[in-house]
DNA sequence: GTCTATAACAGGATAGAC
DNA sequence: GTCTATCCTGTTATAGAC
């Protein structure tokens, strides 16, 4: 019955990988503990060992699938032949509906990368990213002159729509300390966010 | 020479918390170590347990100083008797500006709150905080409801405020990271970023 | 008040039985 | 593949000399 199969090895590294991910998001590489993980995970330390060797190993692998599911929510966008201001709600409305889902996600990325920005993994950078990007910013331009947005520069619109959408989930610990907003009430405002924030950049960008 | 005197104290005790400023800014409660603070201060390890006793006494000095810091720059305009937009246009200036003295701060404090949002300091909250942001928003639906502002409600009016003005500082190293930027563009960006972001809410706010 | 030396402990990692 | 027991390093904290 229990007899070991691949099968097994399949469930109790993926079990391992989620309680990871669970405890890396929440605390943070340095403030995780291996023995948390393994709770979270039902299993003995040593077990993490035999799948990834150290700590650093198993962060590592966490924190690049993260970043990835992360980018997979810009790509999605950034290609499609439409319009500046489709893009930027189209962004929105998939960052908010994808992060429901991970609400840590964006903290931790920004958290790690800023307490460690030297050994960023490069292979997570590749070239075409930053090609695509470079895209957006001249779309934006061309779309500026041509008289359809108003004239915000390109990286600054870009960091107005991403601080709306990433602070709606980075800043809910402080709105429960600051406002004493309770769970519900979060709730509420998740559900208002996404077109909040659309009408809001809508009118902003309202040539005049 | 060396007498120990009141005055050695003050400095000493001034040194050793400028000290964990730094180190605690950076690397967070759980990544920061005594001994980096110590070698920070220049002085001994021992000595930060004189003053401070521990290192849980000794960060939560710099996290309610540092959370007094943050409320300050928000206090500053609630209170004063103008209309919305000058409220908020005040604020992200005041922010801004702010802020580049102590970019750290922001994502220091999301970030502990977020990782202990049990252990708040209780002491920190006094009533009138959220009288007075209670306030803002009832004086928002005032302005709304008089045609003065577009009609955004107002919570999520003042997370979008937020959001762009403190996203500003969090997002530094992933701005290094992905868009391949260096200190000279960022100084750059920075110079623009409160004209941006006050013409971005002026535009937004305009009744239709 | 400041230092050196060391105690006390936490946490990551490994050996070895099953 | 999974567990128990143990090692070993790094880190907080204290004792005691100056």
């Amino acid at each position: 019955m229990d007899k070991p199969n691949s099968q097994d090895r399949v469930d109790t590294e993926a079990r391992i990988l989620e309680a990871a991910r669970l405890v890396f998001f929440k605390q943070g590489m340095a403030g995780a503990r291996m023995q948390d993980i393994a709770n979270q995970a039902g299993v003995n330390k040593a077990l993490l060992h035999y799948y990834f060797r150290s700590k650093d190993k198993l962060f590592q692998t966490i924190f690049i699938q993260a970043f990835q599911t992360m980018l997979a929510s810009f790509k999605e966008i950034i290609v499609s032949p439409v319009g500046i201001r489709e893009k930027l709600e189209a962004f929105i409305h998939i960052y908010i509906s994808n992060m429901r889902q991970n609400p840590y996600l964006p903290l931790f990325i920004i958290n790690e990368i800023n307490k460690n920005p030297d050994s960023f993994p490069k292979q997570l950078i590749p070239q075409h990213n930053q090609v695509d990007l470079r895209q957006l910013f001249v779309q934006a331009q061309k779309e500026i002159e041509e008289g359809k947005i108003a004239p915000f520069k390109p990286l600054h619109l870009i960091m107005n729509v991403l601080g709306m959408s990433i602070f709606t989930f980075i800043a809910k610990p402080m709105m429960v300390q600051m406002l004493g907003i309770n769970e519900t009430q979060y709730e509420t405002f998740l559900n208002e966010r996404e077109e909040q924030i659309i009408s809001f950049v809508r009118s902003a960008l309202n040539p005049s």
